[in-house]
DNA sequence: GATTTTATCTCGGTC
DNA sequence: GACCGAGGTAAAATC
């Protein structure tokens, strides 16, 4: 990894051409020969970039200015960048990153709650996950253990929104004899965290609410199971 | 626009919950105290990060352990990097960057063509660009030579959605005397490129298509035209 | 390998 | 503020 803070004007030209002028900046050169070039705002996305494979060739012209071209093998796009100025220049071993671990959306724990139903309501079973009604699929059926249908709707982060859907989720079902024949269809409103608003809705509207601890939930799954 | 290297190892809270495990890695801090960390491979996307606004505190833990925690206001989301060892750590004044001038884009090509409506058809004039309708805006709404009326719809890409599109525009347009009186209001697909299954629906509908050379539209525009 | 879906999407626009 | 659509979308999951 290579760090360079210059000034320096930037032209792009591939699937559409762009235009950087004279700045300083900070470009990035990663292992693989791939240009970031960021600015000391926006988000994570770079003003400019070669995505990999691509290399870099550094060039002086006649004038004795400073140019880096980028190039794709493959889609022969090109970045040509002009260095002004270079205020800094480094070079830095990283070797290979182990990687991401990522966790906790809302599809994952709706596998975990399917696997694991009884956790929310004792003697609960799934009947099916996305069980479909015709305003979309109800995160998970259950029967509880008289018999009656319960109705689950998933979120990581439970807000007033959830607990809407799962009311026209719940209305939806309540219409529907086969399921509601022995008695109403109730809901549970399972999340990592529920807000304040939500819980008060939800109440008055006499569904459940259920936090979910994400990592014993994980730990039925797996008792040797540790974080990381 | 501070710049550090450091072995380090991340935790990331927020819509999911993410790790990052001992490794050096890049840590770039924006001015709006936003963070980025990237490692020596994969594209521009950091490995993990945090949007502005947040805000970064640096503490010492009580065996002497650097850690620093960036959280947002707004979202609660926190970002935990506890530091190993530093590597690298530079502070640079980037100042304000000027901005990037995107230039071949779908809002670009339909400037260009409403410029020289002529190149799509023989004999097409502009009556106006985006035309409105209540589903939407017709990109280019035309006459030709017979003073009958046309719906462009320009897309860089022409796939199978903007067919769709420029059809439901042509069944509306069709329904307003105005300007269908004097015949049907025809339809042109322009893009840089159409894709074969988008050509075939067109065709079927008798929509024409138009491959749109965007170099001599731009000669067009400007003989002497240069890019920057 | 091609295609479809997702994303801590981002970013710019309009209403 | 929201909502919607495009993106040099990229990247992951699925067929």
């Amino acid at each position: 990894m290579r760090l360079v803070v210059a000034r320096c004007q930037i032209d792009y030209a591939g699937r559409l051409t762009a235009h950087l002028p004279m700045a300083t900046r900070v470009l990035m050169i990663k292992a693989d020969g791939s240009v970031l070039v960021h600015s000391d705002g926006g988000s994570y996305k770079p003003l400019n970039w070669m995505s990999p494979p691509c290399k870099l060739r550094e060039g002086v012209s006649d004038e004795g200015v400073v140019e880096w071209t980028v190039t794709s093998p493959k889609t022969d796009d090109t970045l040509r960048i002009v260095l002004e100025e270079v205020l800094h220049d480094t070079f830095h071993d990283l070797g290979v990153d182990p990687g991401l671990q990522k966790d906790g959306v809302e599809k994952h724990l709706q596998e975990l709650l399917a696997d694991h139903p009884a956790t929310l309501a004792d003697g609960l079973t799934l009947v099916r996950r996305e069980y479909p009604t015709a305003i979309g699929p109800v995160d998970l059926l259950c029967r509880d253990a008289d018999g009656l249908s319960v109705a689950v709707e998933v979120k990581r982060r439970g807000d007033i929104d959830g607990v809407e859907q799962l009311t026209r989720y719940l209305e939806l079902l309540n219409r529907d004899p086969l399921l509601s024949s022995k008695g109403q269809v109730r809901g549970i409103f399972a999340a990592q965290e529920i807000k304040p608003q939500a819980r008060v809705l939800a109440t008055d509207r006499g569904i459940a609410c259920a936090v979910v601890d994400y990592d014993a939930l994980r730990g039925l799954d797996d008792p040797s199971h540790r974080l990381f």
